[in-house]
Order: C-alpha cells, then sequence, then structure tokens
DNA sequence: AGTTATACCGGTATTACTATCACGCTCATG
DNA sequence: CATGAGCGTGATAGTAATACCGGTATAACT
C-alpha cells in the first residue's frame, strides 16, 4: 500500500471540521462563500459536510479567512480534546 | 477541464510555505520531525522544497504544531504582501 | 402553476498529495 | 578508505481533492 487510506478517526476529524465551518457560515449562502473564498460551491458543500476530511492547507485558509475565523482555532476545534499528540506543555 | 491545474501563483506560494517551515525546522533533522508530525520524511522534504504546494490541511497543522509556529502566521507569510484577497477593510 | 433560490446527492474526469524504493551527493568520523 | 547520517532527486503506486454535470427537494414569491 503506497497511500495509506484515510483512517476512521481522521473522517470524523473531517467532520468535525464541517460542522465548524457551517457553525461558522451562520446564514450566509454556500454559493457567496465558496466564491468569495475563490473555490466550487460542491467543493465547501463536500467540505461542511464531511465528505472531504482532508482539504488543501489553502483551502481551509482562504475559508477560514472570508469566516474570521482563526485558523489556530479552527485546528484545535477538530481534536477531540482528550486526545493531545503533545501533552509537554500540560 | 474538471479540476485545474495549479497556477504558477499556487506553486510560488507552495515554495514560501516551505521556505518559512524549513526556517522554523532550524538545525532539527528532517527525519525527527516528520516522525513527531506523523508523516514520511519524504512528504515533508517535498512540501518544505515546494514541489508540493497544496499540502492537506492537518499535515500543515502537524507540522505548525511540532514547530511551534502559529498557522495563521504561517499562512499569512505566503501571501506576497500585496496580494490582499480582501480590500474591503481598506 | 411557474419561477427562482438554496441545498443535497451521485457520477465522472483530471490533477495532486502521500508513501515506498532506489540512487547520488556531501560531510564528519573511524 | 569505509561508514553512516543527512539531504536531494527521480520513478512508481495508490488514494484523495477539486470541479463540472444532471437530477432532486424544499421554500418563497409572482
Amino acid at each position: 500500500m503506497v497511500r495509506v487510506p484515510l483512517t476512521p478517526e481522521e473522517r470524523e476529524r473531517g467532520q468535525r471540521l464541517g460542522e465548524v465551518l457551517r457553525e461558522a457560515r451562520g446564514p450566509r449562502s454556500m454559493a457567496s462563500v465558496a466564491a468569495a473564498a475563490g473555490m466550487s460551491v460542491e467543493t465547501l458543500r463536500k467540505i461542511e459536510s464531511g465528505r472531504v476530511p482532508t482539504p488543501a492547507f489553502f483551502t481551509v485558509a482562504a475559508l477560514a479567512d472570508e469566516l474570521a475565523l482563526p485558523l489556530a482555532e479552527l485546528a484545535a476545534a477538530c481534536v477531540p480534546a482528550s486526545a493531545d499528540d503533545h501533552p509537554r506543555t500540560a
């Protein structure tokens, strides 16, 4: 296996990412946000629904910027809080 | 064309991303950073060298976390300063 | 009823990312 | 000289992201 398929954990993480983004979009339409962020509506829909669990960095960055969502907060929201991979500051 | 190839601008942006990451890695070896961030050394090398201009969001997030680099700063460093895509506050 | 706007879904096409392998280069050390 | 660590490059393989298309459903408004 050259490229390992996405694990269920990664897919769940993608779902959380999508939920946070949808939350942040609020009442705005998918079309306007997608256009403002420079991507197709299909892509935004798949990201929000979690069907694209690991979007490109700049895709997420453009969305976060457009939605005034801090990137760090967005990344942190995707980790289930107890799954800390760097507990050296704990 | 269903999926548009990456533009030269996107590739340059990827090169800047790689440069910032390499800068942040400092004297640490690629192998240790890649292992700590959960990816192969080849992947890290390609990202740093800009040969992978648009890595996955969580790949970059893991690297930034490992290198103690703020995600927002990293994203901001990839925009050539004058190319502001949201001049509505200007 | 017809139109418009929004959103969801499946399929399809094309490109890009991730990983492994293999080889070459440089430098330091024995 | 041999060896090893670290970095670079190319080929190969397999999965995923992005975009376009057509169809469907719901709600609001004329």
